[in-house]
DNA sequence: ATAAATAATGATAACTGTTATTAAAATTAG
DNA sequence: CTAATTTTAATAACAGTTATCATTATTTAT
């Protein structure tokens, strides 16, 4: 038996009126504003009730923290290279890619989970600019590829 | 400038020989036996020293430890719902959803990650048999709906 | 409305997978 | 062969998440 606790309405709450697919932490953090003794283990318990029982979805990264949101309707994210943002594409359906693995794979294939990537719309018009968001993905790899790797010679 | 290494060669042979994208711990049990003093961390240095130099690919699960793959020619993973195996696809080439998100987004999409998922060809067969894997991601779920959640009342 | 039963909470410890640190060993250049 | 530089093994630290448990909140039964 669930029973009802005013803790996950609030998270529930928060997530049906954002867009942007915050992490466990900046959820807790506003949570926080209204129920300043909320601890983290329990927004992450809620987080994943919340998911197991479809009202919410988990969007599992590459790499960093998972992410959240609070519309359920089918729709796929895109990642920005260089902010590290999430967007929602509102796209027609590719599900026909099922049919298309299916038919090369000696098994079921019963679904697909597809991320995009690119530039988003803000970077994309500032590409040429200095001012490029120095805590991106983009930026840091930049900085990276300086200091180290020339050339190897064997392997 | 990169030296050569008998650890990150040894690494690098027994990915080629493999097509069950193991995992950096089972590979490092596996380079153990013909390195018994390589350290956990090196094999984590050079899996993504090799990454990044394109020399193998590193396969995020939503879940669970990176895989890791010889094979950087193009295809896609399966991954089964019931023993947790990853399989490769190989498949046509659905380059054309990058177009069609793009089409419905305002930014460039560059490319995408696809996975996917359902029962492999074992799974499949044995599905109505007893003998289904007790450490599985299905079996796992399924007893932890038992013991738990009937019907909210709330919410 | 009150008491009993049960689930959720906050605080915190523990855990998993991975990355960083560092002195010593291996590789390459001169 | 020696010096310079990279890689290593050992280990600590880290991020994100899950588990534990006594207390509190919610629900059920009386």
């Amino acid at each position: 038996m669930i029973k009802y606790s005013r803790q996950r309405e609030s998270i529930k709450n928060f997530l049906s009126d954002r867009c942007d697919h915050p992490t466990a932490e900046i959820i807790y953090e506003n949570i926080r504003k209204e129920y300043p003794n909320i601890s983290l283990g329990t927004v992450y318990r809620n987080l994943s009730l919340l998911a197991e029982l479809g009202e919410i979805k988990k969007i599992s990264t590459d790499s960093g923290p998972d992410r959240f949101d609070g519309n359920i309707r089918p729709h796929y994210h895109f990642f920005c290279r260089n902010c590290g943002g999430v967007f929602d594409i509102n796209m027609e359906s590719i599900n026909h890619i099922n049919t298309i693995a299916d038919a090369s794979f000696h098994g079921s294939v019963e679904g697909h989970i597809t991320h995009f990537y690119g530039l988003c719309a803000e970077c994309l018009h500032n590409k040429d600019s200095a001012c490029i968001n120095s805590n991106s993905p983009e930026s840091i790899k930049k900085e990276k590829n300086e200091n180290s790797i020339d050339k190897p010679n064997h392997i």
